[in-house]
DNA sequence: TTATTAAATAACAATAATTATTAATTTGGA
DNA sequence: TCCAAATTAATAATTATTGTTATTTAATAA
C-alpha cells in the first residue's frame, strides 16, 4: 500500500484526515465501491465527514491518477485504487464487480492502434456475465 | 434499416408513432445520442411527445434487443441501434462517440473464457483518446 | 364502422446521483 | 503562534432518470 500522505506532500498538496481515510479505504477493498458506500463505510470512524467531501476527494484523486473511475452502467460511478490497466467483470446476477489481471488482454487496442484512425490514450474492457458463485446455482 | 413496425407486430406489441420515431431516429444517426438529444431532435416533428416516453421507449427497445445502451462515463446513457457487438471510441477532446468494426477485436474475452472463472455473456470495449479531427490540431 | 379493452402516452411528481455555494475550519509554512 | 490559502461541512441546486395516474390510442372483434 502506498503512503498517501507522502504522495500528497511530494506534490505539495495538503494532507487531510479525509483524504487519508478515503484513500486507505479504497486500498483495502476489492469491491469497487461507489461514493455513497465509501461515505457509509467511513462514517463510524469519521462521523463529521460529508458525502460532498467524498465526491471532491475522489475527483481530486482521479486528477492525480491515484484512483480510477469506473462506470459499469448502474447510473453511478465506482472507484478503484488499482490504477494499472486491467479489465473488470460485472456479475449480471449478484452485481459483484471484480478485477481481471490477464496479460493476454492487456493493451488489446494498442496492438491495433496503427490500423485505427484514432489515438488511443486509455481503454476499458468490461465483461458482463456470471461470477463463479452465481454459476454454481 | 429494419422495419420497426413489422418487428413490433410480429411480437404482438403495439405500433405507436412514438416508437417508430425513436427507432428511426436512432437508425439514422451514428452519434449515439442520449435520451435528451433524441427528445430534442424529435420535438419539431413530434411536439406532444414527452421525455419520459423517450426513456420508456428506449428501455422497452433495450429489453427487446433492438437497441444497445452505452455509458462512456458522462453520467448519462447513450443509445445505439446497432446491436451487433462492436467496440466504441470516445474522443477525450470533442466528446464524439464512434463505432469500430474490427474482427480482430471481436470476442476478445470469449477466446479466453476457458481460463476465466467467469461465464461471459456480453462484453464492452471502450477506447478513449483523440479522434482524427482532434489529432490534426 | 364502431365498441371494447388493454396498453401506451403525457403530464407531472418524485427520486437518486452529483455538483455548486459559502461560511467556517484546518493545514503548512513564515 | 500566526497567517493565508486550501479544504471542509452543511446545504442548496442541478441533472438524469423513474414512478404515478388520468387520458388517449391501437388492435381486435362484433
Amino acid at each position: 500500500m502506498k503512503e498517501i500522505a507522502q504522495i500528497l506532500r511530494e506534490k505539495g498538496l495538503k494532507v487531510t484526515p479525509q483524504r487519508i481515510a478515503v484513500y486507505n479505504m479504497l486500498c483495502n477493498t476489492t469491491e469497487h465501491p461507489d461514493a455513497e458506500t465509501i461515505y457509509k463505510t467511513l462514517e463510524p470512524t469519521n462521523p463529521t465527514m460529508s458525502l460532498a467531501t467524498v465526491y471532491k476527494t475522489l475527483d481530486f484523486f482521479k486528477q492525480l491518477g491515484l484512483v480510477q473511475e469506473l462506470n459499469v452502467g448502474e447510473g453511478r460511478s465506482r472507484y478503484d485504487a488499482d490504477v494499472d490497466w486491467h479489465p473488470h467483470t460485472v456479475c449480471t446476477c449478484c452485481g459483484q464487480v471484480g478485477d481481471l489481471h490477464m496479460e493476454a488482454l492487456k493493451n488489446v487496442s494498442q496492438k491495433l492502434a496503427p490500423e485505427l484512425d484514432f489515438d488511443v490514450e486509455m481503454e476499458q474492457l468490461i465483461l458482463y456475465g456470471k461470477c463463479s458463485e452465481c454459476r454454481q446455482k
